[in-house]
DNA sequence: ATGAAAGCGCTAACAG
DNA sequence: CTGTTAGCGCTTTCAT
């Protein structure tokens, strides 16, 4: 066994027959004689044989593996999506190789280079937040890859993509702040470039809107690299002359720092100020007090686009849509409760 | 394009010069006509050409692709292992193809079909909570692939390994409790066939013995499936007549249940019971009180065996050695302070 | 029911 | 410097 591993030409020459009669047995193949078929079959398990799929993979064209992109697996968000999606492919027997962008746009054309190099049947992405420019996804496209974008979505390409109801979702928050009598709502949003803030953004400002509130600029600060800049943002807003009384925060963690500076300020949580996130990362639930949140189906949304990419790989559907799930606003403690 | 990709045979006709020579000039060898290769290039880059690497693979045995299998890549200990593997892979210029068992033995065993199937070059696993027989990772070394286990470790098998001092990782937790005047420390342990559990116990009696504190059987309880029987064990111990002082907990979701049961009780943390935790979750520096924990370096392990792992496939190191990482004491809000 | 042979895309002798 | 050829392991005609 030196050799390194077995072949169906191993079976064929102990057994003193043909390779395409050990590959028709091997498959099951309707015209074997059952006798050599047992041999064949019996012979593969002690030789201990395993398929070469790089072999299969050649002739047909097929490699029955996906890729997946995402920005940063450590990421509580992206490791439910990709655990879902990992899932789904196993189950249908794909393969999924697996790469890291780290919010960087040049790794993202390198991992998508060493995909497309491994014939990968289909590409899953979630886009860095460097990535504006998407000429690397049209090429992808012209060489008739699948391809279903995931929560970091372009609009600039024509493709499947899986999205969660951002706009409503801020809407539902912003709505339950407004119902709970707070009336200086504040945003603390991400990147200006970045397409999940403007679209919170949107639900944000509709929800004010329909309550005949009129917008503050000074109210809504921008974060650019999310988690740093929290704080500081958090900051800046205690320090207006007329505060904020409630706080609607672009994604969990910029809450949870929130509610740190929060804190140290000695302002109560949610009687002097409500606060709601965007996500629901585990820790949410966790803190003190338990954060509010727009929960998104991460899991969901990972099974759903490898679905869709599945789909499309197995020429079951042509068409690129694009799927949309809910958000659900759960309720906990950072936010008061709503008078019946 | 519609054929699918643009191969070598296609530079080669539209260049009217042979196969090899589109194939020596793209990977640069010296004799070809600096002209000549010019052209190559520039066609290739035309045609958006992209080397097969299926076909390489085929040809020369190796697919440049490692496997990993991991139990849940939803829990944040692995993913960050999981990140760090796919940084090291990806920055020489291997493919990392992604698998969870689900903590399920059948399960680990077709993920590893699967990989053996698609000629992986080596394995990094972390073994599921249900694999006691490992024959399946036996026939990995028969077929000369090499292997690295991480976390998740087995005694009975001569192969690379990474795992984190556990023993001594629980020697400090436990010393410290008692050097901060604990004396009825209980062990909150895991499930009574997991390794990483043992050690950990095994630490905890050491420390105790070196105090001079005798070991309590009342005082340890196992947790059958980690998260759910935290709870129960935690509202045993604090039904003890001798009540415990101090909960040393095997890893960190248990600690938090019990943080949540000792609460309900109205007991003072770390006043009336102090806690320790392991790993180190991102969690436990959120939740209140902040806990004290161990912590386990898990993004440097998934780099170490990912390095250790290649090394291997590359030849250079032919010996299986096991590295032990070492752990941490965080100390946070869960546990009294030292007095000088 | 079985075998022989071609070919998937690429690399590596071996010739020229 | 370049072309010809064989072959990696497998599937699939096409014969027999």
């Amino acid at each position: 066994m030196e050799k390194g591993q077995v072949t169906i030409r191993d079976i064929a020459l102990k057994l003193n027959i043909s390779i395409s009669t050990v590959s028709r047995a091997l498959r099951g193949m309707a015209d074997v004689n059952a006798d050599t078929k047992k041999r064949v079959l019996e012979m593969a398990r002690e030789l201990n044989y395993e398929p070469n799929q790089i072999a299969q993979s050649l002739r047909s064209n097929r490699t029955n593996t996906i890729g997946i992109i995402v920005p940063d697996v450590q990421v509580h968000f992206f490791s439910s999506i990709v655990s879902g999606i990992q899932k789904v492919a196993s189950k249908v027997n794909y393969n999924v190789l697996f790469c890291q962008s780290g919010e960087s746009y040049q790794t993202e054309l390198n991992n998508l280079k060493a995909l497309i190099a491994s014939r990968v049947d289909g590409l899953l992405i979630s886009l860095s937040r460097e990535t504006e420019d998407i000429e690397h996804l049209l090429r992808v496209q012209q060489k008739n890859i699948p391809l279903v974008l995931f929560d970091r979505i372009s609009d600039d390409i024509d493709t499947s993509k899986v999205d969660v109801s951002d706009t409503d979702g801020a809407f539902k928050a912003v709505k339950y702040l407004i119902d709970t009598e707070c009336r200086r709502i504040a945003y603390l949003a991400g990147p200006k470039n970045l397409t999940i803030s403007n679209k919170r953004m949107e639900g944000y400002l509709h929800a004010l809107r329909a309550a005949g509130i009129t917008p503050d600029e000074e109210l809504i600060v921008h974060c650019n690299s999310l988690k740093e800049d929290a704080a500081g943002a958090t900051a800046q807003l205690l320090s207006l002359n007329n505060k904020p009384d409630a706080l609607f925060c672009v994604n969990d963690p910029v809450a949870i720092q929130a509610i740190q500076v929060i804190k140290k300020h000695n302002l109560k949580i949610p009687e002097d100020i409500s606060i709601i996130g965007f996500t629901d990362d585990p820790v949410s639930a966790l803190i003190e007090p338990a954060l509010t949140t727009v929960a998104q189906p991460s899991h969901e949304m990972g099974q759903c686009a490898a679905k869709l990419l599945i789909d499309q790989i197995k020429g079951y559907d042509g068409t690129s849509r694009t799927v949309t799930l809910d958000t659900k606003l759960v309720l906990r403690n950072t936010t008061k409760l709503l008078n019946p």
